[in-house]
DNA sequence: GATATGGTGTTATGAGATAACATCACGCCC
DNA sequence: GGGCGTGATGTTATCTCATAACACCATATC
């Protein structure tokens, strides 16, 4: 997904370091909440931290086993699903990808920029409390959740 | 994609005329742009105008021939891809489904109301001015496109 | 009437996601 | 500790969504 513009960007994936800190942040967090942090889910989300950016399920699959053998489609996707229900990642509809959350809030609506050049994406607070959300009441609707993305150019290749 | 949930909603699909007033208005407006409104291009508006709510591409495929004969799938996407880029429809990224733009404005941002419940959906004229324009804007982000779309009930279904 | 451009028809295939069912692991209650 | 309910996983198969590639046709222009 990365670099198909080809000139140089700035922020790089995050160290594994900084995956494993996440990692056991999630692990704990959900233990306690009485969730059941399975090695397929762990797994998927570390491949999501590991990549920075939104990965493709199939991209999930081909990468799973640490071996080099892919998983079986319903692995990644109930996993997906689960990281999603509680947070710890989001679908990006608008290009069926992947991305884990950046979001320090654990419940939360999220809305995205999205670099059309490089795949970056910038994980930003929900906007529905604003013009959407009064949009949603006059039209009488009760809102469950919004998918919000923005595409265009990140300041990076904006530059270039 | 309508009356999943058994109980019944005010908004029919428009009535023959209304659908021919809007096929030819477009027409009008895009011959005179020099663009070249062919009959495919016109079927599939008129099937989406028809429906009066979100259709799957395949659907329209199914439904493409008067005599019931389906239509290839690059005869339909290529209509679609036409018709959203005239700003006369939009894809609904989150269901991936397709409808007929509602919006009096030609060139628009689009936003959606999506009921989960009915299926009916609520454009709403677009909130991109607002708080996602801040937070693009504060991030360096230029945005050349956005999808905004909220799920939830309508009134309707929150009655019933 | 040659030619460039863009649209259409057709075949085939790629990409994204889920249904269905068997099996397994865990927590709980007695 | 044994039985049971619940939820997760493994596996096979299939379904839905979308596009690549190529031949042919229509229109506009010169």
């Amino acid at each position: 997904m990365s670099e198909t513009c080809g000139h140089h960007h700035a922020d790089g994936p995050p160290g594994a370091a900084d995956v494993a800190q996440a990692m056991q942040a999630a692990d704990r967090r959900l233990t306690a909440e009485g969730e059941r942090m399975t090695p397929p889910r762990l797994r998927v989300l570390e491949l999501l931290l590991a990549a920075g950016e939104p990965v493709k399920a199939y991209d999930l699959i081909a990468r799973f086993g640490e071996d080099g053998q892919p998983a079986k489609p319903p692995t990644v996707y109930r996993a997906l699903e689960f990281l999603e229900r509680k947070g710890l990642a989001h679908r990006i509809a608008s290009i069926s990808a992947y991305v884990a959350c950046t979001s320090g809030s654990i419940d939360h609506a999220a809305a995205f920029l999205i670099c059309d050049c490089c795949g970056a994406t910038t994980e930003v607070s929900a906007p529905v409390a604003g013009d959407l959300g009064r949009a949603a009441e006059a039209a009488g609707y009760v809102i469950a959740r919004t998918t919000i993305e923005a595409h265009g150019r990140c300041p990076a290749c904006r530059a270039a």
